[in-house]
DNA sequence: TCGCGACTCTGACGGACCGTCAGAAATGCG
DNA sequence: CGCATTTCTGACGGTCCGTCAGAGTCGCGA
C-alpha cells in the first residue's frame, strides 16, 4: 500500500525546488510561526515579508528561499490546519442519534470554538482567498470543509431514512449550511458577550440548532 | 422631527476636512466605483491606491484627497451598503408566521442571494476587518447585522411565546446561527454547484433551515 | 466678456517595501 | 583540516506610498 505525501516536514521544498535540509527546516518552521503570530496580531491585510523577516531576526532574502509571498505562508498554514479537522469532523458521528446525542454536539462546538479562537486569523484569510477564487486556497478549503461535510450528510441521510427529517431538505445544502453556522458563529461570539449572550447560551443553542438539523432528533424544551 | 443624515452625498468632506463641491462628488464617486470593481476582479490582498488611481485616470494624489487609504474606500462601500439592507430585513416580517411564511422565507433567500454575488467583494472585507477586530468596520457590521438581528429575535421570541420553539434556545443567539447562514451560504453556493446541488434545491433548503429554525413551524415532506 | 477667488487636481519627491542575485557564512563529511 | 554542499544575506533596481506646492479648472460678479 503506497504512503502519499503531498506535503511533509521531512521532504519540504525550496522555492528553487530543492529539498531542504534540517537547518532550512526550522528556519523555515520559524518563518511560519511568525506570520501566523503576526497575523493574529496586525491582520492579514498589512503584514508585510519585512515584518516576517524583522520578528524572525532574520533577512527578508531569506522569506523568498521558502515562500513567493506572505500569501504563499498562510496557504502554507492553512494546509496545516487541514490535518487538524479529524478531531472535530470525528465528533459527529453516528451515535449522535444515542440518546446522549446533544452532548456530543455541545462537545463539539465547545472544542471547535476553541479552534477557531486559536487559528482563526489563518481560517479568515482561507476563506476569504477561497471566495475570492484563488485556486490553491480553493483547494485547501475543499479538503478542510469536505471533511465536514461527509459526516454531515450522514447525518442528513440517516434523518431522512428514519423520516425524522423532511426529504425536501437536500443533504449536501443542509451540511452547508450547519458548516457555516459553525465556522460563522465563533466571530460573532464576542459581539454577542458584549449584547448579553453569555458563552454557555451560545453554546447550548448552536448545539441545539446543529443536532436539530442534521438529525431531525426533536430537542426537549 | 430631525432628520439624521450620517453620511450623505451632499456633504461629504475631503481628508483635509474641507466640505467638497459638485465636481469633487463626482471624483469621489467614480474613485468609489473603481475600488469596488477592482475588489471584485482582483480581491482585496493586492488591490493598490495606484490602481485605483489608474482605472478611474486619475493621479494617486488625487484618491488621497478623499480616503486615506483603499481599505477607508471601502469603509466607505460598506457604509453605503448598510442602507440597502432594509429591503431584505424588511422581508422578515410577523407574516412569516402566516401559511405562505415559507414562500417569503425562499424569496428572501433567492434575493439575499443576488445582493451577495453583486457586492459580496465589499461585505467579505468588512468581514474580515470586523473580524480582525479593526473598530470602523465592526460598527458598520453592527449597523449591517443588528437589522437582521432585530427581526429575526422577533420571530424566534414570536415562535416560543406560540410553543412552537424552545425555550432552552437563545433568541440572540438563534438569530446570529440563522444570519451566519444567510452570509455564508452565497459562497458555497458555487462550490456546491459543481458538486451537483443545483441553485435551486440550495434556496429551497436554506429557506426551510430559516424558515423552520426562526418560526418553529414544521415544513411539509 | 473678462478677471478674480475658490475649488480641484497633479507632478514630483523622499521614503518604504518588493523580489533577485552573487557571493559570504555555516555546515558536515572524508 | 580542507573542501563541497547547503544556507543565509547585503545590496540593488524597481514599484508603490503618502505629501506638498503649485498648476489647472470653474463659477460668479462686474
Amino acid at each position: 500500500m503506497a504512503v502519499e505525501r503531498v506535503e511533509n516536514d521531512a521532504d519540504v521544498m525550496a522555492t528553487d525546488g530543492r529539498v531542504i535540509g534540517r537547518r532550512a527546516i526550522q528556519t523555515r518552521r520559524r518563518i511560519l510561526d511568525a506570520t501566523a503570530s503576526l497575523l493574529r496580531e496586525q491582520g492579514a491585510l498589512d503584514l508585510k515579508v519585512i515584518d516576517v523577516a524583522r520578528e524572525v531576526g532574520t533577512s527578508p532574502a531569506t522569506f523568498y528561499q521558502y515562500f513567493a509571498d506572505v500569501e504563499d505562508a498562510i496557504l502554507c498554514l492553512a494546509a496545516e490546519l487541514v490535518e487538524r479537522v479529524p478531531e472535530f469532523a470525528g465528533q459527529i458521528d453516528g451515535r449522535w442519534a444515542d440518546d446522549d446525542g446533544l452532548d456530543r454536539a455541545r462537545a463539539l462546538v465547545g472544542s471547535y470554538t476553541g479552534f477557531w479562537d486559536e487559528h482563526g486569523a489563518v481560517l479568515r484569510i482561507m476563506h476569504l482567498r477561497a471566495d475570492e477564487r484563488e485556486p490553491r486556497f480553493r483547494r485547501v478549503r475543499n479538503e478542510y470543509n469536505n471533511q465536514f461535510m461527509v459526516v454531515m450528510v450522514e447525518r442528513v441521510r440517516e434523518g431522512q431514512a428514519a423520516g425524522r427529517l423532511p426529504q425536501g431538505m437536500d443533504p449536501d445544502a443542509t451540511a452547508g449550511a450547519m458548516l457555516s453556522v459553525l465556522d460563522r458563529v465563533p466571530s460573532y461570539r464576542e459581539s454577542f458577550e458584549k449584547r448579553g449572550t453569555s458563552r454557555e447560551a451560545m453554546v447550548e443553542t448552536i448545539a441545539r440548532i446543529l443536532f436539530g438539523t442534521l438529525t431531525g432528533v426533536r430537542t426537549p424544551t
